[in-house]
DNA sequence: CCGGTATTGTACTGATCGGTAGAAAATAAT
DNA sequence: ATTATTTTCTACCGATCAGTACAATACCGG
């Protein structure tokens, strides 16, 4: 499926590319949960062997930990590009939230969010799962507290807007809509909710709570 | 710890009281998480013998439910307690809120909430707490609807207070609050945040979003 | 005192699961 | 061709875990 250019190493090549199986890695642990998701499942559905599997990934945890940092890097970025890309504020806020009800809530895939209906409460367990969620959140604070700087440096935002406040709003609404899907809401009701969200968020960061 | 006045039947009595039992159930469920807690750690730490469980509850699974309700009419109880008996809307929803914090992030017990840290992400592999679940945030929404019905009535709230949308809001902020907290929020972090989401509680319900 | 009944404790089992040994196969370098 | 290197495949292992058999024990009613 992808090209891989780099040089080729020595001995007998793979038959498989690393993002295509962790795709298809995701799509177990996201819909049977970490445990669950025994290694006999993990190797039918991505179609390599059991030795194949370990030999690429480690052992169960790192395999689940190189799921996490895909589903980051694809998913995740998604709804934060949603929200730069937009011209306005509101419809960031509105994009972000509607891209986010898409992916916890489209038929097309397990429902919920990876990280956190499925990795968060394995922090205590896994240590390595409790490092990379750790490093999360803050990367999504960053990259949200950029777009909303921008946003006031263009204009499209008061100076004393509350960019923290939104944030942490946006992000305790977000979480709540990933709980609703992973509880089984339909992603009209969770379309509907993106639209109240955003206005939350907006009268949030305007100060009207202050 | 419980008397029990029942009739006593015949045979060897037991030396537990079910209820004294379920709490410690539900700690090791709430710490621990479902799959890793064992029927030997659970032995252990209730005291009783793995055949006694069994003999008392069931499977695995039923005595996860058993906790489940138990921790219903105890922890989740406790916080619709609160909303109900403050004075005021306002009150009664920053104590729902408080309680709430205090429920999912004392530094007393395990961190989040049994039903939605734990409980949830098991829905689609057992089936009996998915029966659970189900029923269960209808019957805070019943409980939460009589107490705004009675503010309205009292005076205390205008007559088109939006009574859905407020319970939606309540619902979904106090997700958000469990998964803070399951992420290792500290309790006054989620104090602070029980202020900020009565504020927008009132707001959603008075209108402001129409 | 004597069956009837329910609980308790020890010790066990069958199944499942994460992980691997070891040989065969497929490539690159020489 | 030969060797070195890496992946693949089959078959397997040790550990763990949910659940139980069985006998002993403690209470009931008569």
């Amino acid at each position: 499926m992808v090209e891989n250019n780099k040089k080729r190493s020595p001995g007998r090549p793979r038959k498989f590319d690393e993002d295509d199986v962790l795709d298809k890695v995701i799509d177990v642990f996201w819909e049977l949960g970490y445990e669950a998701s025994d290694t006999e499942t993990l190797s039918r559905r991505t179609g390599l062997t059991k030795p194949s599997l370990y030999n690429a990934f480690g052992a169960k945890e790192d395999l689940f930990v190189a799921a996490i940092n895909r589903y980051r890097q694809t998913r995740s970025k998604a709804s934060l590009d949603a929200l730069a890309k937009a011209n306005t504020p509101r419809e960031g806020i509105r994009d972000y939230f509607l891209n986010l009800a898409q992916n916890v809530a489209s038929p097309n895939h397990p429902s919920g969010c990876l990280i956190l209906s499925i990795a968060m409460p394995l922090m205590d367990r896994l240590p390595k799962v409790a490092a990379v969620l750790d490093t999360a959140p803050r990367e999504s604070y960053a990259r949200m507290s950029a777009c909303f700087g921008e946003q006031i440096e263009k204009g499209s935002l008061p100076k004393d807007f509350d960019v923290a406040a939104a944030i942490s709003l946006i992000m305790d609404l977000g979480a709540a809509m990933i709980m609703q899907a992973r509880a089984g809401a339909p992603l009209e009701a969770l379309k509907t909710k993106a639209i109240r969200n955003t206005n939350l968020v907006l009268i949030t960061g305007q100060g009207a709570l202050r």
